[in-house]
Order: C-alpha cells, then sequence, then structure tokens
DNA sequence: GGCACGCCTTGATTTAAGTCAACCGGGCCT
DNA sequence: AGGCCCGGTTGACTTAAATCAAGGCGTGCC
C-alpha cells in the first residue's frame, strides 16, 4: 500500500472519524491489490468476510437472478465504499461483483471493523450516513424504475454524468453501452434507439463514447 | 402512553440496546397517538424532524412524481420503524406517509435519538442492522422489478404473505387490492387479471380479499 | 330508499419495450 | 493478413402490460 493509496482512503469521509493510532491499526488489517479487467471479486452468495474500497478503476455489481438473467445494480468508482451493508446481516454477499478495467481494491475485514465500530460511536454515525445515503438512492431508483420511461431514465443517467462547467456540456462515458443499458433496467438495443431519437432531434451529438448536449434545459424537461 | 404500548416498543430489536435509565428517557420524548383512517402523517418533501414506530394499524409510504402519479413504496406494519434513515440526512421526507386503517404510532425525536446515538455504540449496532436489512430489501425489490415479470411479483407477494401452517394455506389481504398492486409495480387491472389467471388454472381460488392456495409449490415454481 | 363514491373486474385497444436477426467495425490473437 | 469475438446499431416482429372504457357491487350518507 503505498503513500498515495494511504492518503486517499484517509481522506474519505468514513475512516476521518478514526484516530492517528486507529487509522495506523486500520491500516495492518487492510489488504490492497489490483485487478485486471473483467476479474472477478466475489460471487453472489459467497460468504461476506470483507468490505471493500475502490481507489481506482470500475467495479460493476450484478444480481444474477435464476434464470441467468443479469441486473448490474451499481458501478462502483474511485472514493466510493461497496459491499459494507453485508457486514450486518452475517451472511452472502447479495450480488457478485467484478471489474470493468484495471481496478485497485482496499479490502477491509469485516470481524475487525465491527470491533472498531463497538468502541467508536462517531464511526457508527458516519457508517449509519453512507448507509441512509444508500438507501436513499435505491429509494430512487425504484421511483426511477417504476415512474419513469426507460428514455427518462437514460435521460437523467446523463445529466448526472455531466460535469459542470463543460463547454459544450459533453459526457464521455466510461463504461460500456450495454452496462449503461443493465445499470438501467433496458436492452442494449433500447439504449441504441433512445440515443439514436434524441439524435434526430438534434438534443444530442453522439461519437461512440463521447456524447455532446445540444441543449440541456429541454433534456432536464424531458426527464 | 399505555403499558401495553410500552411493553411492545421495548421488545422491539432497536430499543433492546437501551439500559432501563435510557429507556425511561427516550419514553419522557417520544409522543404517542392514534390517526384516524386516511389521515395523513407527513407530506413528501416535509422537514424530517421524528422517525415512527407502529403499534397497531398500517401506514402506506408512497412516492409521488412530478407527473402526479404515485407508486406505494412501503407498506409499514406493527413491530416496524420507518423514516429513520432519513434522521441522517438532514433533509426532508422523500416520501409521503398516509395511514390506511386507524393507526396507533410512536414518534420518536430525531435530535434526541442522535444524541443517544452518540453515547451507545450498542444501539448503533442495532440501527446499523435495521438498516441493512432494509438496504437488502430495497436491492431484492429493484431485483424483482427488473427480472420478474409482473405475474412473478405478484406471486412472490402472496407466498410471502402466506402464514405458515394454515390449512388449507390461504391468505386474508389486509390492504385494498389497489394498494397491493402499487406496491408490486403494476396497474390494478394487472393484479386483476393475474389473479384471474391463476385462479384459471385452480391454483388458487379468490373470495373477495381471501385467497387460498391450491398448490403452494407449484406456485413457487412460477415466483 | 336513492345516490354518490370507491374498489374491482373485464373487454378492447394501444404502446413501450423486449426479442430476434442481421450486419458492421474494432480489437486481439495466431 | 485473416479469423474470431465482442459491442453496437438497425429493422422487423412480438409481447407484456398499460390505457381506456364500461359495468357491477358494496358502503356510507342524506
Amino acid at each position: 500500500m503505498n503513500s498515495a493509496d494511504i492518503k486517499f482512503l484517509k481522506e474519505g469521509y468514513l475512516l476521518a472519524a478514526l484516530s492517528h493510532q486507529e487509522f495506523e491499526e486500520v491500516l495492518a488489517h487492510v489488504s490492497v491489490f489490483t485487478l485486471m479487467q473483467n476479474e472477478c471479486l466475489f460471487d453472489q452468495g459467497d460468504p461476506a468476510t470483507h468490505f471493500f474500497f475502490v481507489l481506482s478503476g470500475t467495479v460493476k455489481l450484478c444480481r444474477i437472478a435464476p434464470s441467468g438473467e443479469e441486473k448490474v445494480m451499481d458501478l462502483v468508482r474511485p472514493g466510493h465504499y461497496f459491499a459494507e451493508a453485508v457486514m450486518f446481516m452475517g451472511g452472502r454477499y447479495p450480488v457478485y461483483a467484478r471489474v470493468l478495467e484495471p481496478t485497485r481494491l482496499v479490502e477491509l475485514d469485516n470481524k475487525h471493523f465491527l470491533g472498531l465500530l463497538r468502541s467508536n460511536t462517531d464511526l457508527c454515525m458516519r457508517l449509519l450516513s453512507t448507509m441512509s445515503q444508500r438507501i436513499h438512492g435505491l429509494v430512487n431508483e425504484i421511483d426511477n424504475l417504476t415512474l419513469q420511461s426507460g428514455a427518462q431514465r437514460v435521460i437523467g443517467y446523463l445529466l448526472q454524468q455531466l460535469p459542470e462547467g463543460t463547454v459544450p456540456p459533453c459526457v464521455r462515458l466510461t463504461v460500456p453501452k450495454h452496462v449503461i443499458a443493465s445499470r438501467l433496467g433496458i436492452q442494449p438495443e433500447t439504449l441504441s434507439r433512445v440515443l439514436a431519437k434524441l439524435r434526430s432531434k438534434q438534443l444530442i451529438d453522439v461519437h461512440d463514447d463521447q456524447i455532446v448536449f445540444n441543449d440541456v434545459d429541454a433534456l432536464r424537461r424531458l426527464s
């Protein structure tokens, strides 16, 4: 674990609750490693012994149905934790995790971390805050899935990825389109069609993974 | 607040973390009240100052889209808390809450409870556990919405409501069918059709709000 | 008793989106 | 260079479910 990794981890919201000594102790119980593109971190149903922090790269969390169909539940990027909620259910990962590109991860031990939590209420409060945000995001996602059309979800996603202050406003898609489609609960064909339709209305220009917004306000009104 | 209320509240998982003294202190900061059928507890967007525990009755949590459409996000029954995650986001209720029948509620003050959390890690751990279960349920719901058909969701819901040990296996629906439909993300017409289809296959018998299961195993295989 | 309202069911029709199929282009490997 | 694989696009067709409309029934109120 190099000093940039340590700095990035320490600057994150969650572990800011730790004293210097506590942080050093955490460091003694974590692993850092890099997975190659498409490597699997854990399978759905594996016993949950750790949770993770992304230093760099992208992790895809997927749910597999009995039918074999899959849904991308989340795309986790640098600076974010995942699988921390499973720590409290003493069970198994409800999803599988695979990396979409070379990805550097910090692996934190559940048992050790639970021990930390038991004597640090500030850490508890930060974790509660993190988890309440996750709940909030999931509630919004159910709202989107049930109260919005597929096209509206695409537009919402694109607007969400739009960095502030780019001129002209544009987004570079950092994951394959079929992954984005699954993340949004639509088929890849549908994603293509929605993008094609927005392009035909001059609302966007599409160049492979680059999307230029021609009328952000109109798009906001459609979402 | 009568002694049955107090007993029920104290026996719940969350507050089992409290000492007798702490529990008495909590009691000094809660309100208990009964809402009449269809009364509204809070509106979507209201400042979130409290969370709640259901002593009796049923609370419907709904999300309203800008279009005016609504989705039943949850039906909260006796023994369950709701709105506790909003405590950590210092904001507003993301849903509105209305009671479906006369409902008795305990209202707990967010600020006071946060104070308790700051000095009781056992309470924190129990709340973390409660919230991780909520996350788990929401993940499952997204799975259901995206990877299952409407009919499968209906069957899953019915099986979930099935009490153990009833002979013949049967369920009495305790909320209106159009509410169940919204909870499942389908229209009431679709719910009628699914039930009619299952009845035509002799898998269930429907008498108003009573549903008798004729072949539980077959239903499980369909869900 | 009559009326209004709400819930539910059913039929007909429409629609959003999925499914299937084919083609294209780019990257990787031999 | 050629072949294979993968991701993406597009067209044709299908389907699950929504939408629209109408009717029936039960409950509560006057």
